[in-house]
RNA sequence: GGAGAGGUGCCGGAGCGGUUGAACGGGCGCGACUGGAAAUCGCGUAACGGGGGUUGACCUCGUUCGGGGGUUCGAAUCCCCCCCUCUCCGCCA
């Protein structure tokens, strides 16, 4: 959520930042503004009207006179009906308000952006559903689940523990605690997020329970200290968080249908991040750092791109990806990412700390992958594969219970 | 799933429907006392919103006692719904 003094004060260059995401983005700040100037007029009157009533109550002991009661009563209801108003105008005024998405970095790139290669990449081979063969079981995950569900089995169970402990443990040295978060949440985690109303279609719901199945452990790390007011001390605060995430995929019928890089259950290391506002952009190279050096453990070839402005999900001002090259497809595909989401996830969660001097301010929050189990199997079964068709893997995560070589298939 | 108790400020904890933003205690901050400290005493200690302004160090008004509705001239106090915590029974990985 945008701060509205920001925008009462400065809508020109509201609307210009927004303007850079695409036409309709500033559209919505007019109409948030016709409808905040009606509510700030409502509202004065109803405190006025409110201040008469406290003159009249104050100091009152007993109950009133006939007259003086029927005076107050009219005093009551004519605010009882500007209070309504004011209900429906805020309402109306909030929701607008909800649905802008953040200000864009100004060096936010215009178009994608490639910043770095790294690694050996161009080479090509087997696809990973070659090389693990019934290791993934999309046959049977599919009769079970439906399309783009499937079975890990065998060796690949361990390299899935032995990467998500190495993360871990990684993570911890770079003072990261590690959280095992609900991956049911409510609605207002998934609002205060920027992923609702923003990407609805994307979200597991159980009308049951009204509950929603994350679709990243982003959503519960960063509601994690909803409506707190953080010390200065304690600042930054990083975690890494442990979940599946699930997701919906609609619209992408056809779209990535072989294998598992892209189905609608997946593990993930997530890393998620509270700093002082002036922290976030370095913060947020140190999480790309982090990512790199992850990929660079694993031996994994991979290429670093600056997300163009109209890319960006509703809640982040700038975010990097890292492609992995995939033999298997010949190209780079998206493997982590990390966002800085300045105050926006801050300001819809209520999160703030206290400064030194002034009043509480809302932290900045920033995200990013660790390790995305599922497209993480698939680049280093690709990229380690043998002429024979076995897997070597990294050393890293062999020290983490992962077996030095997968078998080729007999 | 069944039965009961409860949610008040940083914490504990009062609060007959009418000067309760909220007693009292603790914590914290500042000051006094001290060679220094403890003890003691005094003062202070919220967030959000509207308006004004030397535009974020000020003034003013309003709101807030888990959340949302309702009754009333007036609600922390009465009624309804929801959320959460605790206890007992049942069930259970």
């Amino acid at each position: 959520m945008l701060d509205i003094q920001l925008i009462r004060r400065d809508p020109d260059a509201v609307r210009a930042a927004l303007g850079r995401r695409g036409p309709t983005a500033a559209a919505g700040v007019d109409r948030l503004l016709e409808l905040d100037q009606r509510w700030r007029e409502i509202r004065t009157a109803l405190e006025e009207l409110q201040a008469e009533q406290n003159r009249a109550s104050k100091g009152r002991k007993g109950p009133p006179t006939p007259e003086e009661r029927e005076q107050l009563a009219a005093l009551a209801a004519r605010g009882r009906e500007l209070s309504d108003e004011e209900t429906a105008v805020r309402a109306q005024r909030d929701a607008e308000l909800a649905a802008l998405p953040n200000l864009p970095a100004d060096d936010a790139p215009t178009e994608d952006t490639v910043l770095r290669e790294v690694g050996n990449s161009g080479a090509t081979g087997r696809d990973h559903l070659e090389l693990a063969g019934p290791r993934i079981d999309m046959e049977r995950g599919a009769r079970l689940s439906g399309s783009r569900f499937a079975y890990l089995r065998g060796d690949l169970v361990f390299l899935e523990f032995a990467l998500v402990g190495f993360a871990l443990q990684k993570l911890r040295g770079e003072g990261f605690e590690p959280v095992v978060p609900p991956v049911l949440v409510r609605e207002r985690a998934l609002y205060g997020t920027g992923f609702l109303p923003d990407t609805e279609q994307q979200i597991y719901r159980l009308p049951d329970d009204d509950l929603y199945l994350v679709g990243t452990s982003e959503v519960a790390l960063a509601s994690l200290h909803e409506d707190e007011i953080l010390a200065q001390a304690d600042l930054p605060l990083r975690y890494a968080g442990f979940s599946t995430c699930f997701r919906r995929e609609a619209g992408a019928a056809g779209k990535d249908t072989r294998g598992i890089f892209r189905v609608h259950q997946f593990d993930k290391v997530e890393m998620f991040c509270f700093v002082e506002p002036g922290q976030g952009p370095a913060e947020h190279e140190r999480l790309l750092a982090i990512e790199e050096s992850i990929l660079t453990d694993l031996e994994i070839p991979y290429r670093v791109v600056a997300i163009a402005v109209d890319d960006l999900g509703a809640s982040a001002a700038k975010k990097y990806d890292c492609e992995a090259w995939l033999p298997g497809q010949g190209r780079y595909r998206e493997l982590t990412s990390t966002s800085n989401t300045t105050d926006y996830q801050a300001r819809r969660l209520g999160i703030r700390y206290r400064p030194a001097e002034g009043r509480p301010e809302h932290v900045h929050t920033l995200n990013g992958t660790a390790v995305a189990v599922g497209r993480t199997i698939i680049a280093l079964l690709e990229n380690g594969q043998q002429d024979d068709g076995s897997v070597r893997l990294p050393a890293p995560l062999v020290a983490c219970g992962a077996p030095e070589v997968l078998p080729a298939l007999s």
